[in-house]
DNA sequence: CCTGGTTGTGTACGGGCGTACACAACCATC
DNA sequence: GATGGTTGTGTACGCCCGTACACAACCAGG
C-alpha cells in the first residue's frame, strides 16, 4: 500500500485546494481534483480533512497570510509620510496588477463565507486584522470604513469586469480618512 | 404524457430558482431541484433554460428588478430634503430588518458574477442601475462610491456574522457625500 | 379527417460525488 | 521478532447530477 513518510502533506494538500480553487473555483473542489492535484490518494485528502468546509477554512486562512505578508512586507503603509488613502491606492493597484487571477481566488473564499458559517470567523479575522493594521494611522471607526470601501471597489471591478481606477479610488478613500478630522 | 397549457410557467421556473437558492444556495440549484421546487417535470426545466447560467441570469435580472422597485417605492432617496447619506441608510436598515435571509439571497446571486462571465453584464447592470439613480443627487463618481460603500458595509454584516451599524453607515456615507463638495 | 411541424415530457445513461470501512504499513514496547 | 495500537490507503456503494433523445400532445392547413 506504500505508505510514504510525508510531514507537511497536510500543507501540501492546502496549497492543491488553493490551486484547484484559482483554476476552476470553490464549485470545481472536491475531495478527488484535489487529491489529484496534490497526488496523493483519495483516502488522504478525507483524512486529513474530515470535509470541504474544513479544508476551506485552512485555504481561506492560508490566503489571509498571505495578505497579511504582502501587506506587511509593502511599505505602502509603514511610511507615516505617505498619505494614508495614497498607500492603500498604490497596494490595491499592484494588487490587480497581478491580473484577474489572484484576486479572484482570494475573493471566492472570502465571499464563500456568505454560505458557509464555518468560514465565518476566518472572514471576520481577516477584516479584523486589515482594520487592526490600519487602525495605527487613525480610529478603529475609519479604518473599517476604509476596509469596507476597498472591497466595494475591488468587488464592483471584479464582478462587473471593469477596470481599476486609482484616481477614483486615491479620491474616495480620501474622504473618508479626511472626514476622520473633523 | 399530460401537456398542459401553462403560460407563464418559464417565469414560475425563475420563481422557484429564487426559493431554491435561498433555502440552499446556487450551490443547491440544480436542474432537478428547481423542477421539484415548481412542480414541473425535469424535461421542462432544460427546455425553458439550456443552462443553469442562464436560469441564473433570468433569477439575478428578477432579484434586480425587485430591488429597483423597492427602492423606487421607498421615499427615502425621493425627498431632496433627507440627506442623501440618512436616506440611503435607512433604506439599508429597512433592508436588514427582514432578516439574513433576503439580503444574503441578493448578494449570492450578485457575488455569483465574480466566477460566471454570464452574469457579469447583469451585476453591472444592477450596479449602474443603482448609481444612476443616485446620480440625480450627486455625481457620477460619488454616486458609485456610495454603491461600493454599501457593498463593502452589507458584506462585512453578512460575511462575519455582525450586526448592522446604522450611525456608523451614516456617517462614513455622509464622508463620501460631504466630499463631494469641496 | 388527415398530416406535417412544433412544443413539451418521460426516461435512461454515463459520470462525478461524499462517505464508509476493511486492511496494509508502520512504530513502540517488550 | 512477536504484538498491539496508530496512521494512512484503496476500493466499492449509493446518490445526484447534466444531458440526450424518442416520442406524446397539440395545432394549423389542406
Amino acid at each position: 500500500m506504500a505508505r510514504r513518510y510525508d510531514p507537511g502533506r497536510r500543507e501540501r494538500i492546502i496549497d492543491a485546494a488553493l490551486r484547484v480553487v484559482a483554476r476552476e473555483g470553490i464549485a470545481g473542489l472536491s475531495h478527488r481534483t484535489v487529491a489529484a492535484e496534490a497526488d496523493v490518494p483519495l483516502g488522504s485528502t478525507t483524512y486529513h480533512f474530515a470535509s470541504l468546509d474544513e479544508l476551506l477554512v485552512a485555504a481561506l486562512r492560508r490566503c489571509n497570510e498571505n495578505f497579511a505578508r504582502t501587506v506587511r512586507e509593502s511599505d505602502c503603509l509603514a511610511d507615516p509620510g505617505v498619505p494614508l488613502a495614497g498607500g492603500l491606492t498604490r497596494l490595491l493597484e499592484e494588487w490587480f496588477a497581478g491580473g484577474r487571477g489572484p484576486a479572484e481566488l482570494e475573493y471566492e473564499l472570502y465571499l464563500a463565507a456568505l454560505r458557509r458559517p464555518a468560514l465565518r470567523a476566518v472572514a471576520a479575522e481577516w477584516a479584523d486584522d486589515l482594520g487592526a493594521l490600519l487602525a495605527s494611522r487613525t480610529d478603529p471607526a475609519t479604518a473599517r470604513a476604509l476596509v469596507a470601501l476597498l472591497d466595494g471597489i475591488s468587488l464592483q471591478v471584479l464582478l462587473t469586469g471593469g477596470e481599476f481606477d486609482a484616481a477614483y479610488t486615491r479620491e474616495m478613500l480620501g474622504r473618508i480618512v479626511d472626514g476622520a478630522g473633523r
